[in-house]
DNA sequence: AAGTAAATTTTTTTT
DNA sequence: AAATTTACTT
């Protein structure tokens, strides 16, 4: 058993403690991945389980897969007979529900469809609307993740109502629109994301014989990435491990990044708790980074309170400190990263580079840039391909012939192509659905029969047209059938619904680009449905539900030199130069968990997965000003960066910068303001709902911006001038497109004010005009705050 | 009914 | 700035 000599003692304590509950508590690059697909190959090597008996559950399809391969490196030459389920959650669920979800009597058959979550919003949209609710007053978005949270806290929809009656008039309008959203998928046979887990959960819980069968089915569980589990996917773990308890967790609880999704980091730290005789694993060396970026991130996460304590250490010698650069607004700042990564590529060929910011919205600019340098790169994330519409309208054919009360995927097709079916029909065909309770398909072939006796409000051309769309629903549903046995019975069916739907015809004849692209996307569609039917046996069916549960995030690849994305989408992942871009307040943290103190923990622990995606070289860049909703906007450094130890940071702006500033004499004499720059003069109570900017705690550390005025970040040093807000102005009116001369005088983004009750804080936003100014200013301890200039009262500061 | 222009909103993070 | 929704023509 070669492959477990280059364990260390650690990894391989946890390999071979095959039988009861193990936690592996894993720090970042400790090996994490390694010791699951070690452990599975030594469960079968040792012949302690048949492959099939052993399951691993991932959260993710890229790490299911990546698991899959290196479990199958390992084991090569060997013969088996059968494979390791290897899995995600969802599909897990989806699994074992299209096996047995009817033994739980609700109504669903095992053809039930997936409905994600663009799916589901249309779903709330539609009730909302139907309950004559004001969608202005009862945002669908929040709605719909109100419906979530409560579902993953285990609760349905009359739970909820009960949590709510009375005076609170808004949660009592979700519960209406809760109840509704339920009735609907029920009668669509239908599931959404969290009900494949809900469902799941209640048929174990419920009916003995299936918890025998897949108690008896998994003898050996692994979970990976444990500390994003939620309450259902324990409850899940908890019922399948029920007799044989040989269930392995593996997690760091300083990555747990996902607690908007109801991941419970409890899961993880009391593990020892819920698994009664568990042992437990720590997994401390780092085979990843340099000494210095561990160091980094240690630094940063410190500022959290209540983790276990862990602290990672290598025998990497200590590597480069973390370049550091300021630039003066969000495409310099995209510009110097593409140069860089230039450099990097022409000095390290083979070294893999990854660009990883807060949201998806920042990929922007630094695809734009990366292109001008004629850099290649990949990008995860954003754009996915079963996300475009031309590709969801077939699914929604698909689906259609597979399930044809499938509601959703019923009014994205009904009229798509254009076949005279407009709103006063749809409306119409609603009305008499609402009035029957049925699902629209059942309505359908109602009214198309001669028979009926009902009154119809369509015209007669509608309701031919509506006959037309039938026969081609049912004509598709006789293709599944009829295609079931060949031996393509994905690629044939798909091509069906693109070609004998007048789908591909009516894009032929729109004649343009656009429509030719879209052809061209449905040609890779037949393409990834050939693929399909040549590698696996499965139907159709799961060709549709591999659609539904692939994510964007799925698509990384890991030979590309140079990949953006998202920090989420970068765990687990590693690369020898890391760039974080955007770390501005605001940005990251992201200002909607800046007034939080545990949502600001879990932007610190984002911080530390970015940081800890390194290898040798991390990069870490921030920008003066940003365009946020198309409009320029002041952008202080984000706290994170306080938190870094200074003296391991190389600054690399062209000019003054926030950091030498920060370590500049003036201030280094100032103990009181360099403890503030750092972070530590914060009582330890306000420490951690602290939200405003540590360095502007100090009046002398906010003139910051007043005092530098050698200039911009872009701008070689100068004599002393004009105060550093101007010269940005100087320099902007230069750089690019002149800006509409704003007014003088006034209280510009960029300058301090005084306000009689938040007190000093910094302008971030300017609109309209006249009596009618509004200004955005961040005072630090209070966060940011829409004011009218009228009224607010404000002082130049 | 369908296409176009104007207004409005949007950004966390993801299975 | 871009995408989505609504209002308004034809």
């Amino acid at each position: 058993m070669e492959f477990l000599n280059d364990l260390n003692e650690r990894q391989l304590e946890a390999v071979k403690h095959t039988e009861g509950p193990l936690l592996v508590l894993a720090g970042a690059g400790s090996g994490k991945t390694r010791v699951i697909t070690v452990r599975i190959a030594y469960l079968i090597a040792k012949e302690i389980a048949q492959p099939h008996e052993i399951l691993a559950v991932t959260f993710t399809n890229k790490a299911a897969g990546e698991m899959r391969e290196r479990v199958n490196a390992i084991l090569k030459g060997r013969k088996l007979i059968s494979a390791p389920l290897i899995s995600t959650f969802h599909s897990l669920c989806v699994r074992i529900l299209r096996r047995d979800i009817e033994a739980l009597e609700e109504g669903y058959t095992r053809s039930f469809t997936i409905y994600d979550t663009d799916d589901s919003m249309k779903v709330i949209k539609a009730c909302i609307k139907d309950l004559g609710l004001d969608p202005k007053q009862l945002a669908p978005r929040q709605v719909l993740s109100a419906i979530s949270a409560s579902k993953n806290r285990g609760e349905d929809h009359e739970m909820f109502a009960s949590r709510s009656d009375g005076y609170n008039e808004k949660r009592a309008s979700i519960a209406r629109v809760f109840k509704m959203y339920e009735e609907r998928l029920a009668r669509a046979n239908a599931l959404d994301f969290d009900d494949l887990l809900i469902k799941t959960v209640k048929l174990l819980r419920k009916v003995r014989d299936v918890r025998d069968k897949y108690n008896g089915r998994y003898r050996y569980i692994l979970v990976d990435e444990y500390q994003d589990t939620n309450p259902l996917q324990f409850a899940l773990v908890k019922y399948l491990t029920e007799k044989q308890q040989n269930i392995c967790v593996v997690g760091d609880d300083a990555q747990s990044i996902y607690g908007f999704r109801m991941a419970d980091i409890r899961n993880i730290l009391d593990f020892e708790q819920h698994f009664p005789n568990a042992k437990t694993v720590l997994l401390e060396q780092n085979y990843r980074s340099t000494q210095t970026i561990l160091d980094v991130a240690d630094a940063v996460i410190k500022n959290n309170l209540g983790r276990k304590e862990k602290k990672l250490w290598t025998e990497n010698r200590g590597g480069d400190r973390v370049f550091y650069y300021q630039a003066f607004d969000g495409d310099s700042e995209a510009r110097f990263v593409a140069e860089k990564i230039y450099d990097q590529r022409r000095m390290n060929p083979r070294d893999k580079v990854a660009v990883l910011y807060r949201t998806n919205a920042q990929s922007r600019v630094f695809e734009e840039a990366l292109r001008k340098m004629r850099i290649d790169y990949n990008i995860v994330g954003g754009f996915s391909f079963y996300e475009r519409a031309e590709v969801k309208d077939v699914i929604a054919y698909l689906k259609l012939a597979l399930n044809p009360d499938d509601d959703v995927a019923l009014s994205r097709v009904i009229n798509t192509p254009p076949r005279g079916l407009g709103k006063t029909s749809l409306d119409e065909i609603a009305r008499i659905t609402s009035k029957r309770g049925t699902s629209t398909w059942e309505t359908i072939l109602a009214i198309t029969d001669d028979n009926y006796e009902g009154k119809i409000g369509l015209t007669p051309r509608a309701l031919n047209s509506l006959k037309g769309f039938r026969e081609i629903i049912e004509t598709l549903r006789g293709k599944v059938k009829r295609y079931e046995d060949s031996d393509r019975p994905v690629s044939n069916v798909v091509a069906a619904a693109i070609e004998n739907t007048g789908y591909a015809d009516s894009l032929r004849r729109e004649n343009s680009d656009e429509a030719d692209n879209r052809l061209q996307n449905l040609e890779e569609l037949v393409n990834a449905a050939v693929d399909y039917d040549s590698q696996d046996d499965n139907g159709l069916r799961d060709f549709i539900d591999h659609a539904a549960l692939t994510s964007d995030t799925d698509k990384f690849d890991r030979s590309a030199d140079v990949t953006l994305m998202t920090v989420h989408a970068a765990k687990g992942l590693e690369f020898s130069t890391v760039f974080i871009v955007g770390l501005e307040d605001g940005i990251f943290p992201h200002a909607r968990s800046i007034n939080d103190a545990q949502e600001l923990e879990e932007e610190r622990r984002l911080a530390y997965v970015a940081i800890t995606r390194a290898e040798k070289t991390l990069f870490v860049t921030h920008s003066t000003r940003r365009r946020v909703y198309g409009e320029e906007m002041a952008a202080e450094p984000s706290q994170f960066l306080n938190e870094m130890p200074l003296e391991m940071i190389e600054d690399l702006t062209r000019g003054n910068s926030w950091l030498s500033f920060a370590r500049s004499d003036a201030v280094k004499e100032n103990i009181y303001a360099a403890k503030a720059l750092r972070g530590e003069t914060e009582k330890p109570k306000a420490r951690s709902t602290y939200s405003g900017k540590t360095y502007d705690s100090k009046e002398a550390v906010a003139e910051f911006f007043k005092n530098r005025g050698s200039g911009s970040a872009e701008t070689p040093s100068e004599k002393k001038g004009p105060s550093g807000i101007e010269k940005l102005k100087e320099f902007a009116s230069k750089d690019r497109k002149p800006a509409p001369e704003p007014p003088k005088g006034k209280f510009l983004p960029g300058v301090h004010v005084k306000h009689s009750k938040y007190g000093r804080g910094l302008v971030l936003r300017r609109e309209g005009s006249g009596d009618n100014v509004k200004l955005t200013v961040s005072f630090p301890g209070y966060g940011q705050k829409k004011l009218i200039e009228k009224y607010a009262n404000l002082e130049p500061a």
